[in-house]
DNA sequence: ATTGTATGAATTGTTAACAATACTGCACAG
DNA sequence: CTGTGCAGTATTGTTAACAATTCATACAAT
C-alpha cells in the first residue's frame, strides 16, 4: 500500500522547483479587462499538466510500480492541492492508458497485458524509425549538440550505477528525437508509448535488464551526423526490437496481485 | 451561438439507440456482495466514452463546425446529464485535441492551425501506410466482406448525394483498417488523426469537395482482395496526399469568428 | 482452522451551493 | 457616431457536504 509520506518523498522531489515556477506565472489585471498572463499561461489547467507530467516521470524511471494503487487522498498531500485537480489528473492518466481506473475501487498504476505489450511494440516499430528518419532531416546543429550533450549524460549514468537517473534519460532520448522531428502529434504518441513501455518492461522484463542500452543510442547519434536518415531508421527499428526481445511475454512478473489478476478474467 | 435546441436536434440524433444501450447494462445486486453486471459493463466511466463517441461522430460528419462554442449548459441538457459527466467529457476531448479549452471562457470545437494540420497529416503519412500493410495481412475472411459492404454503402452514400453520410463512412474506411489491424494504440491513433482531419478540411478545405474519394478507397480494397500489402502501402500515401492537396493552409475559411480569432494572438 | 457474516471505517462518486470570471446592454461623454 | 464605463446577467470554476461503495476487522459457525 502506497502512503501519503511516501509519495511526497519519491514523488515530489522536486516540488519546491513546481512552487517557483508557478509563482513566476504571475497575474496582473492590467488596464484592459482581461486577464493578462507574463510569461508562462499555466494557471488553470496547466496546473494538471504538470502533475500529469510527474507521473508520467515517476512511471518512466520506474518509481511507481504496475499495480500501485494511487489513492486521491495521498496525491491530493503529495501535490498540495484539492481532489478535484488528482481527479482529473488521474483522468488524463487513465485516457493515456497509463492508469487504470476501476469504479469505486479507485486508480492504479496500469499493468499492461500481453496483448497491449505487443500492440504497443508494434506501435513503436512502426512509429519511431520513420520519425528518426524525419529527425535526421530536421537536425539543426543546436539539436546535434543537445543531443551529444544528453548522450554524454546518458553513459555517465550507465557508468556510475545511477539506474534511475539512466533510465529516465534512455526514455528521453526517444522524445528527444520526436521533438526534434518537430510535430507535436507524433511527439506526443511517443511519450505515451515510451511511458507504456516502462510499464511493460517492470512487469514483463527480465530483472537486472536496463530500458536501453546507450550504445545504440550512440549507434544512431552517429547517424545524425553522417545525416544518414536511411540508416537512422534501420538502426531504430533494432534498437526497438531489441527492447522487445528482453521481454517474456509469457511471463508477467509475479508481484503481489498476481491471483487476483489471474481470476480477473476481464482483464 | 450554439442553442441548446440545436444541439438536441442535431448532435442527439440516435439518442433513443443511447438509453436502449444503456438500460440493457442491467445491474443485479444477487446473493453476493458484489455488483454484477450483466452483458456490458458500462455503468461509469463508459457513458462519458460514449458522450466522447457522439462528439467524435459529430465532428466527423461536420455537424460542429470548427470555432462553435459548447456550452456545458446546451451539453447537458443535449446528453441528459450532470453537469460534471460533461465536463469530464470536455477535459477527454480536449486531451485529444479536437475541443479547445480556454480558462473561464469554456469549451469551443478546435480550430486547428496550419502546423497542426502540417503535422497531422505527416503523422498520417507516417502511420497508415504501414497499418494498411499490416491489415493486408491481418485480413480474414469477414473482414473482407465487411469491407466490401462498407464500401457498397460509401458508393451508395456518394450517389444519392448524402453528404453527411458520405463523410462520415470515408472516416470510418479509415477506422476500419486499424480495426482490422487489430492494434489498440493504432486504433485510437487514427481515430484521433481523421477526427482531426475532419476539422482541418472545415477550415482549409475548398468548398465542395469530400473528404476522400471512394474510388481511392475502391483501389484499397482490391489490393485487399490480391493480399498485396505493399500495394496497399502506395495507395494509402496517395491517397493521404491526395486529401492534402485539396487543402490550402495559408487560408483558414473566414468563418464567423475569423475576426476574433486573428486578434486573440494566444491563439 | 477455515469459511461465512456483520459492523465500522475509509475511500470513492455525486450533487448542490457558492465564488469568480466573462459577457451583454445601456447610459453617457467626447 | 464612436468609444468608455458601469451595472446586471450568464457561464464557468471551486469547494464542501453528502451518498454509495468497498475494505478491514472481529466474531460466530461448521
Amino acid at each position: 500500500m502506497l502512503t501519503a509520506h511516501w509519495i511526497v518523498n519519491h514523488l515530489a522531489s522536486n516540488w519546491c522547483n513546481f512552487l517557483v515556477l508557478h509563482a513566476a506565472g504571475a497575474v496582473c489585471r492590467s488596464w484592459c479587462t482581461k486577464k493578462v498572463v507574463f510569461g508562462m499561461a499555466k494557471s488553470d489547467q496547466e496546473e494538471e499538466e504538470i502533475i500529469v507530467e510527474r507521473v508520467y516521470a515517476a512511471l518512466i524511471d520506474q518509481r511507481l510500480a504496475p499495480g500501485t494503487k494511487l489513492s486521491e487522498a495521498a496525491l491530493c498531500e503529495a501535490f498540495g492541492v484539492g481532489r478535484m485537480r488528482i481527479r482529473r489528473s488521474l483522468l488524463l492518466l487513465a485516457n493515456r492508458g497509463l492508469v487504470d481506473l476501476l469504479p469505486n475501487r479507485g486508480a492504479f498504476v496500469a499493468r499492461p497485458t500481453a496483448k497491449q505489450a505487443r500492440d504497443i511494440f508494434q506501435a513503436r516499430l512502426l512509429v519511431e524509425p520513420s520519425l528518426a528518419k524525419i529527425a535526421v532531416g530536421n537536425a539543426k546543429a543546436k539539436d546535434m549538440t543537445a543531443l551529444e550533450r544528453h548522450l554524454l549524460k546518458e553513459t555517465e549514468a550507465h557508468k556510475t550505477g545511477n539506474r534511475r537517473e539512466a533510465i529516465a534519460l534512455s526514455g528521453q532520448f526517444h522524445t528527444a528525437l520526436a521533438e526534434i522531428a518537430d510535430n507535436a502529434v507524433m511527439l506526443r504518441t511517443v511519450k505515451d508509448l515510451v511511458a507504456r513501455s516502462s510499464l511493460i518492461i517492470g512487469m514483463f522484463g527480465h530483472s537486472g535488464v536496463y530500458n536501453c542500452r546507450d550504445d545504440e543510442h550512440a549507434g544512431l547519434l552517429q547517424a545524425f551526423r553522417t545525416g544518414d536518415g536511411d540508416l537512422a531508421h534501420k538502426l531504430m527499428e533494432q534498437h526497438i526490437n531489441h527492447i522487445k526481445d528482453h521481454l517474456d511475454l509469457n511471463k508477467p512478473k509475479p508481484q503481489e496481485q498476481d491471483l487476483v489478476g489471474l481470476f480477473q478474467t476481464l482483464n
